[in-house]
DNA sequence: TTTACCCGTGTC
DNA sequence: GACACGGGTAAA
């Protein structure tokens, strides 16, 4: 049953970082690493001061919401448990890991749900009055995949009015189809319907829609076009695949089952839904993001190899410094190319591909090392903005490799994002951080020990034959 | 009283 | 119109 007259508000918590995200996402999971575990209290003031850097203007209080608000509830990137106690998230740890933002935003779309348990006891109560029961962007997702099968283009508005502000679909009561189809019916009667809240301005009506949509789009899973029109992006169908699939599923997390009559289980349902919102969805490999499906032509990877989708992160970002380097030392000198070596199955060098300078100049037959460290985004980097700071991991190894070849060691530091690739080069790392221009701190404990520092052997694992 | 989602309203 | 600061306000 779907009748668009029974109109129904239903937020997310309002962004804060849209106009800085591919500066405030890693800084946020790069903050949270380096300060967690904690106690409530001392992440409370770490996490601020830290953010400061990048938020040089905010308030105190702007920046409490940074933390709670975005970081903590929205994206899920850190989970308090019972104790207090701060901890970094699975989402936030794999980002890290790979550095893969769209796929960050796929999983947390995933799991955003109507009811969560990341709005005010008075909201979710409103929820649950309501037999509210969606994963809204599985929804979404759906019905453009429906529409797409009857040629029809659906806009921001349409998507706000007919599902995320209709309480059948918030329901899910409404099929992907019907709303299709009512859709279609109005457009051939050439009726537009819009949310309409009397004396509320229009970010009330809208802004958590569009938000929304926007994070569907830095998932790379749609496009808002010129028109306000959304567009599915077909290369990353497997992943929209799997959303829609999963639109009519019970909720995984079950806010109908708290009683939240008392202090206690309001508590409850908060520690419960950051620790189930905090963690990946169990098929997390289905939202891994390939160049390919950011549209980067596969032959900038590598003319050898067709099967980059199967390719690992890290890789096809060696690739494709790897089909540069060799493409740039070829129009240098022909003869040289043959010294490009793709080095990154090699453990413990402390360099990806090793090359040679192929400038003009005494040292143009000198080798280089090249260590490549790639990101994925749907935006472009800021790279104009002063307050941009980036951060990557070096390894032991390729910290004792930029100090030991200094001048000859490079970064090159390779954003793949929608339809391009960005690449920045730094070169002579040790320089730059005696300069000041580039900051290292380390991160890693390492404990070695013999046996006078164990206290106790257990050996419970037997042999079938006996030990 | 403080905390932390909620969201009016100013700014771009 | 988009979006984010920081006041608003419900909870603890």
């Amino acid at each position: 049953m779907y009748n668009h007259f029974n109109q129904y508000r239903c937020t997310i918590i309002r962004g804060k970082s849209k106009g800085e995200m591919d500066n405030l996402l890693p800084a946020y999971a790069q903050i949270i690493d380096e300060i967690t575990p904690a106690d409530k209290g001392s992440f409370e003031n770490s996490f601020n001061r830290l953010l400061k850097r990048f938020l040089p203007n905010a308030s105190i209080k702007t920046l409490d919401n940074h933390r709670t608000e975005i970081a903590g509830k929205l994206f899920g990137m850190y989970y308090i448990d019972e104790n207090q106690n701060v901890y970094t998230s699975e989402r936030t740890l794999k980002f890290l890991e790979d550095n893969d933002q769209p796929a960050f935003f796929k999983d947390m779309c995933f799991k955003i749900q109507y009811p969560n348990g990341m709005d005010k006891p008075a909201t979710i109560l409103e929820r649950i009055n309501n037999n509210i029961s969606v994963r809204p962007c599985s929804l979404v997702l759906s019905v453009l995949l429906e529409a797409k099968e009857v040629g029809l283009v659906l806009t921001k508005n349409d998507i706000g009015y007919y599902i995320l502000n209709s309480l059948d679909a918030l329901q899910g009561k409404a099929f992907p189809n019907e709303i299709v189809n009512v859709i279609v019916n109005d457009r051939n009667e050439g009726i537009i319907r819009k949310i309409k809240n009397p004396g509320k301005a229009s970010s009330y009506n809208m802004q958590h829609i569009n938000e929304l949509l926007n994070y569907l789009e830095l998932a790379n899973l749609i496009h808002i076009g010129m028109e306000y029109e959304v567009l599915l992006n077909e290369n990353e169908l497997n992943a929209i695949n799997y959303f829609a699939k999963h639109w009519d599923e019970k909720l995984e997390f079950d806010v109908y089952s708290y009683d939240l009559s008392t202090v206690e289980n309001r508590k409850k349902i908060g520690t419960d839904w950051s620790f189930y919102f905090s963690k990946l969805v169990d098929s997390k490999e289905i939202f891994t993001t390939t160049a390919k499906s950011l549209g980067i032509p596969e032959e900038k990877l590598s003319k050898k190899l067709g099967r980059t989708d199967l390719v690992a992160l890290g890789d096809e970002g060696e690739l494709f410094v790897y089909e540069y380097e060799k493409e740039r030392v070829k129009s240098y000198n022909h003869r040289l190319a043959s010294k490009v070596l793709h080095l990154g199955k090699t453990r413990g060098l402390g360099y990806d591909i090793q090359s040679v300078i192929a400038e003009d100049g005494d040292i143009s037959e000198f080798v280089k090392y090249i260590e490549v460290k790639s990101t994925k985004r749907v935006t472009a980097p800021s790279i104009e903005d002063d307050n941009w700071i980036d951060t990557i991991n070096l390894t032991r190894n390729e910290w004792i490799a930029a100090n030991q070849h200094s001048n000859y060691y490079f970064i090159y530091r390779v954003y793949f994002v929608r339809g391009t690739v960005f690449m920045y080069v730094i070169k002579n790392v040790k320089e730059k951080v005696d300069d000041g221009l580039l900051r290292v701190i380390p991160v890693a404990y390492r404990a070695d020990f013999g046996n006078s520092a164990i206290d106790m052997v257990i050996k419970e694992a037997r042999s079938e034959y006996g030990v």
